[in-house]
RNA sequence: GGGCGCUUAGCUCAGUUGGCUAGAGCAUCUCGUUUACACCGAGAGGGUCAGGGGUUCGAGUCCCUUAGCGCCCA
């Protein structure tokens, strides 16, 4: 035991301890039963580090911890989400390049020093090379803060999304739903960024509020009268392919059947009815446009419409003037806006329709929210294309509903966290889009025979050995054909996409748990305790997890979910870079301890939002540099065996400390780690404040051997139970005061159970008492303004008999601690505890 | 527009099935160097539990309603 004991250096001390010894190593005999397993999230390792992360992993670190201590072996692996499309943005802007699939790979390639203003086109084998190299190293990073937050994984467990085995079981998995008819492919309008040049899903959007403009355009009917329309979207005037009206709307009823002429274009078009044509928008008819939004995907497939694309994958105006523009005033429009972007040809159109006179009043600005890829920063629009789709649920109400009936089974902490799941599910348009036009992620791993003419046979689906998995179809070549015949008529093509990266780590407990691959362990570990995740991801990780489970087998991927908050900062928005107040979490672990961080963030509860308060972390500090001198002071004074235990007012002690224990228990079994901790720190500062004080002459001997053992012997058992309440959340501090006394480490001790604190048989009541007198003795120094030390003549206690017994249990210390100099009188009278007091003289009076 | 959550002391938050004379920590004020701890200790002040209505012997807690904040979904 250190003379003088600090919390400095006890992070790096108790790290590398932990690393040697394997404390937190998986025991891989425990069977089912015995194992608690956690999916914990692989974060993106190409974002930053920030405090977010030391928050809820904290959370689900105290849960391992107190499962491993009740005698769990647990799984507890971290994983890497490394592939996808964040990773693809930092490696360009880190070393200023660019994927071009069209490139031969390079062998000797090395990126440029510096990157240049201009990104430098490299093949996708190179551009994946880079993506591995520079996540290896964002990699080390996020490890390195995670030890030092004292997170107990077993660092041998560790996955990445884009490793051979993450990308193996998510091809296999994805060749299962193939199989069973769970994955298809359709040719079909999509969600597209112009920007990335990809597909997007639906859990992937959000809406935002942009400005926007009615502009009131005019049709004409074949007599030509003008019929008017209102769109926020007149350059897509050349894909319209009708007019539509709610079908009880009285002013457009006579035009249903008919047919009008678009301006300009001149293109004839019908006036259909539809239900969701809104007769309080604008004029109460609307354009349909291939496409401008959703709903004119809607209306295209329920009315059957033609199809005429405008807008091409990089987002401008495709160039070819189309075909069913045939006047010359309409193809020298068309020509006008040719390859121009979405927001240039809406200016231009503008300016033609004010020439034409078909542009009528103002241009009206409004606010409206409009589809964003969430990571993307402009408009999505709507393309027409060939891509992998999964079922789950989107168009398929018997799957949906059983969806909806997993996750209802899944028990949340807290339960109304639910309700994120349901609305969502129930809100689904469509199946899960997986595939996506990018490079760094898991091929889809098909290839397509190719027809005599050369073209693709998508029908023709060549499917890989699952021995021979992972495999990349760019690369790989299919049974029964040469790398010859890639890309020649009869021969074979790769499919050229990756999968979303949901696609994988919806498969974290599977790449963690070794399905397919490790059968022993995925016995012991399979399903999953529980998944911990923040809540803005149930719709995308937690979702999609369920989906993959419920399809393969069934069941559950986990029983519990776990779900944090958010940080917020003080003036209680969601913490973010942009403000500029994302505190880097290695200052924050560096300047107030580890144990000091945890604490903070141990006191936000499951699913709260919680505020990021530095002064909690100092509170947290504090504790832990109080349990140090507490510590240093009980285990000073020696110990000695249970049976020596027989004053009331120790065993009174034991007894409360049995109800924190129970209070403690009880909470972690329901994940509510918070209020574990704070019952533990409750007990903790009445210890140390009330009890330590009241005891602590007796404890040296002032009155007798006997009475000191009793002391001694309660102090040295409730110390020892308070640190192993305290290790989940202090975990430094905490292994370091055991050390003091034990050679095993606290983390792998057993968790206390009240029995034998209950068999003292002790009457917690008596603290309530002693602690009341306590506090009036101090009172009456403090009001006298006098010290601590300060020595009391005279005192009398009034109070019901009852409780006035109760007192003369516990008079002998409260004596000394009081500095009282004769014995206690006792007046029996109704109503609470009160004490006449007689001070001694002060030298001063 | 639909849904979920929140609103309790200056601040951050507890408050179980209604029993509360509403708690804790921080901050504030006063006092005290006491051999575990000055990164300390002791004591004190501070609240119409967002507003309104209802149920009940009794409401911070249950019901209705209004307002504000946050989030999810459309």
């Amino acid at each position: 035991m250190p003379e003088k004991p600090t919390l400095d250096g006890l992070e790096s001390k108790w790290m590398q301890a932990w690393d040697e010894a394997g404390t937190y190593s998986f025991d891989r005999s425990a069977t089912r039963e015995n194992v608690f397993s956690i999916d914990t999230p692989p974060p993106t390792v190409s974002g930053s580090l920030h405090v977010g992360h030391v928050f809820s992993y904290t959370h689900i670190d105290c849960v391992a911890r107190y499962q491993r201590m009740n005698g769990k072996s647990v799984f507890y692996p971290m994983g890497w989400d490394d592939n996808g499309l964040p990773t693809e943005r930092r490696v360009q802007n880190y070393f200023g390049v660019r994927c071009d699939p069209s490139l031969p790979y390079d062998p000797n390639f090395a990126p440029p020093a510096e990157p240049g203003k201009d990104q430098l086109p490299i093949s996708r084998r190179n551009f994946v090379e880079l993506c591995v190299q520079l996540t290896i190293e964002d990699e080390k990073a996020f490890e390195e803060l995670w030890r030092r937050l004292g997170t107990s994984v077993d660092w041998k467990l560790t996955y990445q999304t884009i490793d051979a085995r993450a990308r193996s079981v998510s091809q296999r998995m994805f060749l299962n739903n193939l199989e069973r008819n769970e994955a298809y492919q359709s040719e079909a309008p999509t969600l597209w960024d112009v920007t990335f040049r990809t597909a997007v899903a639906q859990a992937e959007l959000e809406d935002r509020e942009r400005p926007g403009a009615y502009h009131r355009i005019s049709f004409h009917k074949p007599d030509g009268e003008p019929i008017f329309i209102e769109t926020t979207r007149p350059e897509l005037l050349p894909a319209c392919v009708a007019l539509v009206a709610h079908p009880d709307d009285d002013r457009y009823k006579p035009l249903f059947g008919t047919t009008v002429t678009s301006p300009i274009f001149g293109v004839e078009v019908p006036v259909v009815a539809h239900t969701l044509a809104d007769p309080e928008k604008g004029s109460g008819i609307a354009m349909i446009c291939t496409f401008g939004d959703t709903t004119d995907v809607t209306w295209w497939r329920e009315l059957q419409l033609p199809t005429r694309p405008i807008i091409g994958w990089d987002g401008r105006i495709i160039s070819e003037i189309p075909d069913w523009i045939s006047g010359e005033l309409g193809q020298n429009a068309y020509s006008a806006i040719a390859g121009l972007t979405a927001h240039s040809a809406k200016e231009k159109m503008a300016e033609l329709l004010k020439e034409s006179g078909d542009l009528h009043g103002e241009i009206r600005a409004i606010v409206h929210p409009v589809k964003f890829f969430e990571k993307g920063d402009k408009p999505l629009e709507i393309v027409t294309t060939r891509q992998w789709y999964i079922r789950n649920g989107g168009r398929d109400a018997p799957l949906r509903t059983e969806l909806v009936d997993r996750g209802r089974s899944i028990k949340w902490h807290p339960d109304h966290m639910k309700v994120r799941y349901e609305n969502w599910v129930e809100g689904l348009n469509g199946d899960w889009l997986i595939s996506r036009q990018r490079f760094f992620g898991v091929p889809v791993p098909v290839w397509y025979g190719l027809a005599a003419d050369g073209n693709p046979m998508w029908d023709k689906i060549l499917v890989p050995d699952v021995a021979a998995l992972p495999i990349d179809p760019s690369t790989d070549v299919p049974a029964g054909y040469t790398e010859a015949q890639r890309g020649v008529p009869g021969g074979f093509m790769g499919d050229p996409d990756v999968m979303d990266t949901w696609a994988t780590s919806s498969l974290t407990p599977q790449i963690a748990g070794g399905w397919g691959f490790d059968e022993d362990l995925w016995s012991r570990v399979w399903p999953f305790d529980v998944r911990p995740q923040a809540h803005e991801i149930i719709r995308t990780w937690l979702f999609s997890t369920v989906v993959r489970a419920h399809l393969e087998e069934k069941v559950l991927p986990w029983k519990h979910a776990l779900i944090s908050g958010w940080i917020l900062d003080p003036d209680r928005k969601k913490m973010s870079k942009s403000k500029g107040n994302v505190v880097t979490p290695l200052d924050l672990l560096d300047e107030h301890g580890s144990d000091g961080v945890r604490y903070w963030a141990a006191s936000g509860r499951p699913g709260t939002d919680t505020a990021f308060d530095v002064g909690q972390m100092k509170i947290g500090r504090r504790l832990a540099t109080k349990i140090l001198n507490a510590s240093k002071f009980v285990l000073t004074q020696g110990s000695a065996a249970p049976e020596a235990i027989t004053e009331p007012i120790d065993k009174a002690l034991l007894a409360a400390l049995a109800d924190v224990v129970d209070e403690a228990t009880k909470a972690f079994e329901a994940f509510n780690y918070t209020k574990a901790m704070e019952a533990a720190e409750k007990f903790f500062w009445e210890f140390t404040d009330d009890h330590l004080e009241l005891v602590k002459d007796r404890s040296y001997g002032l009155a007798g051997e006997v009475a000191a053992q009793s002391a001694r012997a309660a102090l040295t058992i409730t110390l020892d139970t308070l640190i192993k309440l305290f290790a989940p959340f202090l975990p430094f501090v905490t292994e370091e005061v055991w050390s003091w006394t034990h050679e095993e480490s606290v983390h792998k001790s057993p968790w206390p159970t009240s029995e034998a604190l209950r068999a003292f048989n002790g009457d917690s009541s008596l603290l309530g008492v002693s602690g009341e007198i306590l506090l009036q003795l101090r009172k009456s120094k403090s009001e006298a303004k006098v010290s601590m030390k300060a020595e009391i003549t005279k005192a009398t206690i009034s109070a019901p008999a009852q409780v006035l017994a109760k007192a003369k249990l516990v008079a002998a210390d409260l004596k000394t601690a009081g500095r009282v100099q004769s014995d206690f009188t006792y007046a029996e009278a109704a109503g609470q505890i009160s004490l006449a007091i007689e001070l001694a003289p002060t030298s001063e009076s």
